[in-house]
DNA sequence: TCGAAGATTCTA
DNA sequence: AGAATCTTCGAA
């Protein structure tokens, strides 16, 4: 299966409220501390996965929250792990997305970086615009534009 | 050891 | 608007 990435969020660490690794170092978001191009896969509200990709170097906490993909490849395994949704929602919002992909806690940690299980390429150029918000779904650090995502795209999450 | 909150989603 | 649902964290 295949998705472009459309829309993500930034989480640092001691100077970012909303992000696990605020508190420090704790058995979850202990791969947030790791090498950078990991997954960061947690589990939340007894229901869902959400993917992040560490970005600093180890030592340093920093992850991006995948929040939204645009289904590429594969539609029919996605529609069969989401059932009863349209095409544009299989991936439209940071639980949808790793259940349409059957992404969970098996693959935490891997590096997404070389080819495997989970990875991340470089599409190449594309032409589209980015925007910036505020972080959805926290209640502290609201005032940083840290969520980025394509304009314009129907797949980023809600409207 | 226990209670509260949570980087969400679906249903009424 | 509210429930579902369970893990994680921090305080007691």
């Amino acid at each position: 299966m295949v998705g472009k990435i459309v829309e993500v969020e930034a989480y640092k660490g001691s100077d970012d409220p909303a992000s696990h690794a605020f508190r420090g170092i704790t058995l979850r978001n202990r791969p947030m501390f790791g090498e950078p191009g990991h997954a960061y896969i947690y589990f939340t509200y007894g229901n869902h996965f959400c993917l992040n990709v560490t970005t600093e170097q180890s030592g340093t906490p920093g992850a991006v929250l995948i929040r939204a993909l645009e289904p590429v490849e594969g539609l029919n395994s996605m529609r069969k792990l989401r059932p009863n949704v349209s095409d544009l929602e299989l991936t439209s919002g940071p639980g949808k997305l790793t259940k349409a992909l059957g992404i969970d806690k098996s693959l935490n940690e891997v590096d997404m970086t070389k080819r495997g299980p989970l990875f991340i390429i470089d599409s190449g150029s594309e032409d589209f615009q980015m925007r910036c918000s505020p972080r959805v779904g926290i209640r502290r650090g609201t005032d940083r534009l840290w969520r980025v995502y394509v304009s314009d795209n129907p797949c980023v999450s809600r409207p």
